[in-house]
DNA sequence: GGTTTACTTGAACGATCGTTCAAGTAATAA
DNA sequence: TTATTACTTGAACGATCGTTCAAGTAAACC
């Protein structure tokens, strides 16, 4: 049987997404790739290895979503949707809610010097994307011309951040999606303006 | 000299705070308490048993600091400098920036049942802090009274999670005092009713 | 002063960690 | 058919993990 390395990486994904970069043992990665160590070590070159391929893919995946946001008639109800999917999953998918990359900056000081630079880099390409679906959404007269784009990009992805851990504790659906609702709402509401402080 | 739990608490504080709790290993713990396994082992039961106390001794200066945002004349302006004070730090004190609650929300499935059952109730009981501000500020006229207190004590959790995952990839204040602006003009704006989605 | 109690020490335990590498396998090239 | 190449295997390595415990220390009590 032929080597599937999409299917790898997802199935590496997986486990670094429900246990996190230090959990995640060698054993555990070579029963969760179906593969002995030699192979993974001569392929990825050591876990760190692996784990930088893992969230650059990550990464991958959330800035191609984000771009169909943007392309949307209408980015806003994308951008609801987009929230939905990823804050409200079935049970035995919960640790889903949580963002990798997030959980990932938890650990950011203790997984090495690689695999940090890819998590801090694709944060910063994640946030590009959440720049272009604000302008999507400018363009698209779903929101004022005024609208702060860079803040607004930023402030976008602090709400992702906060809504995932909080919709990881919740049980029910409703409050997450009043969260949702409220960030809509902010997302068109007033921002402030620059100042000394 | 005599054994100063405080201090052995704080020292404890500082390390998982630095590297969460399966980072920190038992030599560094025992460096970080200058105390041999034994001790640490009659007087913890175990390394989650120190992080139990550790994870509760936060909480609760948490809600204290909170506890007395709303005992404040202006709780909202007691509330930006609780805000600022968490999210801006030296640099190298910049671990503090994370907080350690949501960094042990990370780790949840691999920290053990009582610890994680210490971060889910502390994170209850901390959230209980927020309705309290909440309502101080209704109190004091600085919020309407139609103010939903519960989803907005909810929603400044939010805010505060995502905010410091936001202040710990910033080397600027300036981004971090704009979100704060924007956290404190959101909670004065609009509020979603509740629908059937 | 002797006994008890509370606490401390550090060597050592078995388990698991990330990683290596000599040996083996299967496909391709000559 | 043989040689070369690319890839895989799994036993084993040294290091470190969380934890235990017999022995030691010091203050408190009778």
């Amino acid at each position: 049987m032929k080597y599937d390395h999409d299917k790898v990486i997802e199935n590496a994904t997986t486990l670094f997404w429900k246990r996190g970069f230090h959990a995640a043992g060698m054993r555990d990665i070579q029963h969760a790739l179906d593969m002995r160590p030699g192979s993974i070590y001569a392929r990825f070159q050591s876990k760190e290895g692996l784990f930088k391929l893992v969230v650059e893919r990550y990464a991958e995946n959330s800035q191609a979503k984000l771009k169909a946001v943007a392309n949307e008639s209408s980015p806003l109800v994308a951008l609801r949707a987009f929230f939905e999917n990823a804050l409200i999953s079935p049970n035995e998918q919960r640790y889903m809610r949580q963002c990798l990359l997030v959980k990932s900056i938890a650990e950011l000081d203790v997984i090495g010097d690689i695999a940090k630079k890819a998590v801090i880099d694709s944060m910063e390409k994640v946030k590009g994307c959440f720049i272009d679906v604000v302008n999507a959404a400018i363009e698209a007269q779903e929101l004022p011309e005024s609208t702060p784009v860079t803040l607004a990009a930023d402030w976008l992805q602090n709400q992702f951040v906060g809504m995932r851990a909080f919709a990881l504790l919740q049980d029910d659906e409703a409050p997450i999606q009043t969260m949702i609702d409220k960030v809509l709402l902010d997302l068109k509401g007033q921002w402030p303006v620059k100042t000394n402080h």
